[in-house]
Order: C-alpha cells, then sequence, then structure tokens
RNA sequence: CGCGGGAUGGAGCAGCCAGGUAGCUCGUCAGGCUCAUAACCUGAAGGUCGUAGGUUCAAAUCCUACUCCCGCAA
C-alpha cells in the first residue's frame, strides 16, 4: 500500500513509527515548514521530519499544501493519512488518493471537533475519551467515521499525559483501520449532527484562571492546560500586579473563601473559588523558576489573585 | 541584535534609586521546655553578594562587558 504522511505534531510521531516498524513505510511526509521557535527564535523542524529524513522517507514543506499537489500526485499515493498536520485540506488533495484519505482524530468524534480536543476532554470532566479515524471532507473532523478506540481519563491526568497516551493509541488505531481499508471490510458510519461539539483553537492569554469559576472546574482546567498553553492569574503584590503561572496537581477544598481571596498558613496556599477553594501546590512567579507554594510564600506576599 | 524580569549562606526573598555594620521568613546543628512533637524558647554554624574589569578613601549598591536562568511575543 503506497501511503502519503500528512503529519506536523508530536501526537502522530508513535504512528508513524508504527509504519515504519511494520513495513508500511510511506512513500513521502508533508510536514510544515521549520519554524522559529524559543526565545532566540531559533529555527526548528518539527521533530517528525527529522525522524523521516533518517528513515530516508521523502519530505514536503510547502507553505499551502495544495501548492504542491501535482508533485504529491505524480507520488501515485493509495492512501493518505492525516493527524496534527496544521493546515486545511483543499478538494486537490482530498482527491489525491486513489482509495482513501483518512484522519485520526484525538477525540470521540462527533465530540470536540477542532484543534483543542485533548484538553476539551480533561476541561470538560469527561469519563472517557479516544482516537477517531475517519474519512476527511471538506469540512472540519466532519467525515464518516471508520473507527473509533477509547481510553478512561484518569483523576491525574494532564493535557500532557493524555496526549501521549493518545499518540500510542493513534497507532494501534492507525494500523486497525489500515487492515479494514486494505481488506475492503471498512465500515462507514455518518457522524450524528446533534452531538456534534466544536472547540476553538486555544490561544496563550485562553490559560488565564477565572476564580468565579468552581473550585472543580477551575482543578481540570489546570490539568487539562498544563503543559499547553499552561494556566496562570495576576498576583496582586501591594501596588502591582505579577504573573503567576499555576501548575498541577491541585486540590479542591470545601472552604469558604470569596473568589480570588488567599488564605496562607504554614505554607499552604489556598485561593478561593465561586464555591470553595483551590489549595496550590506548584507555582512560577514571573521571572522566576517553578517553585512550591511553600517557597513561593517564603519570599513573596500576594494579597490575592486576579 | 524582538520586548521584559532575574542571579545575595541549603530554599524563597529584602537591601541597590539617594555607595559606608550581610537583613527577613524558613531549613540545618546544639541546648532548653514538654508525656510528646513537624509546636515553642535560646544559641550556633553557614555568604568571594553570577563572572571580569572600571570609578571611588570605600561597591551587593554606580559604570562597562560577559555568562547563566526565566516570562512575554512568535
Amino acid at each position: 500500500m503506497r501511503i502519503l504522511f500528512i503529519a506536523t505534531g508530536d501526537i502522530a510521531l508513535p504512528s508513524f513509527r508504527r509504519l515504519l516498524a511494520e513495513g508500511k513505510t510511506p512513500i513521502a511526509l508533508v510536514t510544515q515548514p521549520d519554524k522559529p521557535v524559543g526565545r532566540h527564535q531559533v529555527l526548528m523542524p518539527p521533530l517528525i521530519k527529522t525522524e523521516a529524513l533518517a528513515a530516508g522517507i521523502p519530505v514536503f514543506q510547502p507553505e499551502t499544501i495544495g501548492d504542491c499537489a501535482e508533485e504529491l500526485a505524480a507520488l501515485g499515493p493509495e492512501v493518505a493519512v492525516v493527524m496534527a498536520y496544521g493546515q486545511i485540506l483543499r478538494k486537490n488533495i482530498l482527491t489525491l488518493p486513489s482509495s482513501a484519505i483518512i484522519n485520526l482524530h484525538a477525540s470521540l468524534l462527533p465530540r470536540f471537533r477542532g484543534a483543542a480536543c485533548i484538553q476539551a476532554a480533561i476541561d470538560a470532566g469527561d469519563p472517557e475519551t479516544g482516537i477517531t479515524a475517519m474519512h476527511v471532507v471538506r469540512e472540519l473532523d466532519a467525515g464518516d467515521i471508520i473507527l473509533k478506540r477509547s481510553i478512561p481519563i484518569h483523576p491525574e491526568e494532564t493535557g500532557g499525559s493524555l496526549h501521549d497516551r493518545l499518540a500510542d493509541l493513534a497507532a494501534e488505531v492507525l494500523v486497525e483501520t489500515l487492515e479494514l481499508l486494505g481488506s475492503g471490510n471498512a465500515t462507514r458510519t455518518v457522524q450524528d449532527p446533534a452531538l456534534v461539539s466544536y472547540i476553538p483553537k486555544l490561544e496563550r492569554g485562553d490559560g488565564r484562571i477565572d476564580w468565579n469559576q468552581s473550585a472543580a472546574a477551575i482543578e481540570r482546567r489546570i490539568r487539562a492546560y498544563d503543559p499547553w498553553p499552561g494556566t496562570f492569574t495576576g498576583a496582586i503584590e501591594g501596588a502591582t500586579e505579577k504573573r503567576l503561572k499555576i501548575f498541577p496537581p491541585t486540590r479542591p477544598l470545601d472552604l469558604d473563601l470569596a473568589p480570588g481571596a488567599l488564605e496562607i498558613a504554614d505554607g499552604r496556599l489556598l485561593v478561593g473559588c465561586a464555591d470553595g477553594a483551590l489549595e496550590l501546590f506548584q507555582v512560577q512567579p514571573d521571572g522566576g523558576k517553578r517553585m512550591s507554594a511553600a517557597d513561593y510564600l517564603r519570599g513573596r506576599k500576594p494579597e490575592k489573585f486576579v
């Protein structure tokens, strides 16, 4: 089977490696152009590009994937696999593979269409999430479903840990999906319009905590957004407000405290929420390193969080 | 050269602007108190103030360069 792999994010790595391991080496990889990353804007290639080159697989990095449709067509792909690529695919790409173009999506579709599906599952308090393999259509994440596999979301689950587990699960789902397609046994299930939900892309800044939410919701948000985009609050110290990052775990407590108000005792840091309080254990003040709440309180004197 | 914060005993910070005694909250060690304790009391050890120059009678503090850490923005 001539497979064209279209992916950028690290979540696609286990799937990519699995294909190599099973001798189903893709004929080419299409990934996003190298982008400047970090404080010094060093140009960094996607990790999957590095691995593809090491495996001797041709790599394409078009600014717009439609621009190299002819070159890709010349490779004669039978199946295209899309995962965390980062560009909308136009019609000239959708019709490129002779057999099928499939997408691996990190949620149980039709729930959580869109980019931030992993964070959304934790944020919503869902008991489980998973990987969905579907056909790619013009509308985002709306194609017919081929295969769906679920995993439970643990009480301490973070966006990072769930990302890694889903990445591994995706490799399983991909192999199974390719087998179904290859044997002609793949079924198509239309997504129920009544169950569709859409999650907009997360931006930095979306991680600001609203202490008027319930303690349970904030606790989930902090886990869901770790490590990206992260959560933070404004710490009022005297006349200034300083940004304070917050890391999981945190613990909701049944304690009457006004939203954003602080209770500090014995090195413990409790913040008021809409319906109780949240105890913080790991924070990072602006300009400083990540530290325990006790260390933070030794040198700083926050009055309240906003 | 994208913008900004930071480096002070083991930890987290103040002191810097208006140069002149190394400070705070903890931790560690010793002693005391206590049935007992991570609690309380007393005492002690522990710092070339990131590095290298410069100014000065005198530099943590002012000037210059450099190293490292961090946040934002991408």
